[in-house]
DNA sequence: CCGAGGTTGTTAAATGTTGTACAATATGAT
DNA sequence: ATCATATTGTACAACATTTAACAACCTCGG
């Protein structure tokens, strides 16, 4: 998914006598932007620094996932949750990592429907060698740049939006 | 695209004796996941607000891009640039929009084997009519639930990161 | 126990994306 | 002017994602 902007352009021309629409300031447009910016930017440049690992984004979203999961393994519908991935697209993305071996299907005991993602030694081993070129990446990229204040105000900032995001999630 | 994350898991076990990985603190962990989580669900939940529209965010931010541009049109180069796609995508994609009545194919006068995407009548009265909502689900979704302080904050934080990422980009 | 209705994960087909190669055209040094 | 080099947009093939349909399985009220 992408992008959005809350235009410029068409904000000028006001067919009056409508319900008004709330148009950004020039303040908050600047920074709605920037967010945005920064967001792809770095996924396009996080993605790229992973591309000599042979991994995309999504698989190392997998791997992370999965490395911290109890037992190295998870539920195909947790997973497809959690990677907030449909199903389907998660059955084809697990199908295509388990024949390059990082990851195996389990059967699940409690549920015969079930199956388990489990992450191989294999898996786990990539893990082990990517995460430190990737934490690397993200340090010089994004962490560094900001002050150790910016860091706690941003988050003090963004934690309530990304629960406000995740409850919505929810109950969609 | 997607996320990346440093590695709880992996971390505690270490190799020794090999140059130091400088992983993450609690904070900056915190923070890096908040804003990942928030890029991701809010592009999720803006991506879904469009639904109704029978817009995707691709076709909205090329909508946004064009509405924005002298004489509503743009290189398809340009274009492809500025919304992050490659020549080959974008030409799909603005076949695709052609067929939807949005965007039309113009031959470009200086330049014969360049062309023009141009937004279409059809195309800009749909970005009035759609851009209102966005505005408003952007508003609620995010820009509402900041400050005014903190928005200056923070985009005075994000913008020499939008700028480093920006310079990354353009020698790539 | 039975069966209606929900859940789980996969599949096929349609659709979208990426990577590579290409024809047409421009640009610039000589 | 001429040629080597670069740029523009498209086309094809390989790959990925979505959508809808599905079989297998659970759950729970009766």
């Amino acid at each position: 998914m992408d992008m959005h902007s809350t235009e410029t352009a068409v904000s000028s021309s006001h067919p009056r006598g409508e319900e008004e629409t709330p148009w950004l300031s020039a303040r908050e447009q600047q920074f709605w932007r920037a967010h945005l910016e920064v967001s792809r930017l770095l996924d396009y440049q996080l993605g790229r620094e992973l591309q000599p690992h042979n991994l995309a984004s999504n698989d190392y979203e997998i791997l992370v996932v999965l490395s911290e999961s109890p037992d190295r393994r998870m539920r195909m519908t947790d997973l497809a949750t959690a990677t907030l991935q449909s199903k389907s697209r998660l059955s084809h993305q697990i199908t295509r990592m388990e024949n390059a071996g990082l990851v195996l299907r389990q059967d699940c005991p409690g549920d015969r429907r079930g199956l388990y993602a489990h992450l191989t030694e294999q898996g786990w081993e990539t893990m082990q060698k990517v995460a430190p070129d990737h934490v690397r990446s993200v340090r010089h990229h994004f962490i560094d740049r900001f002050t150790p204040e910016q860091i706690d105000a941003m988050y003090a900032a963004l934690a309530p939006v990304a629960e406000h995001l995740r409850a919505l999630r929810g109950r969609a």
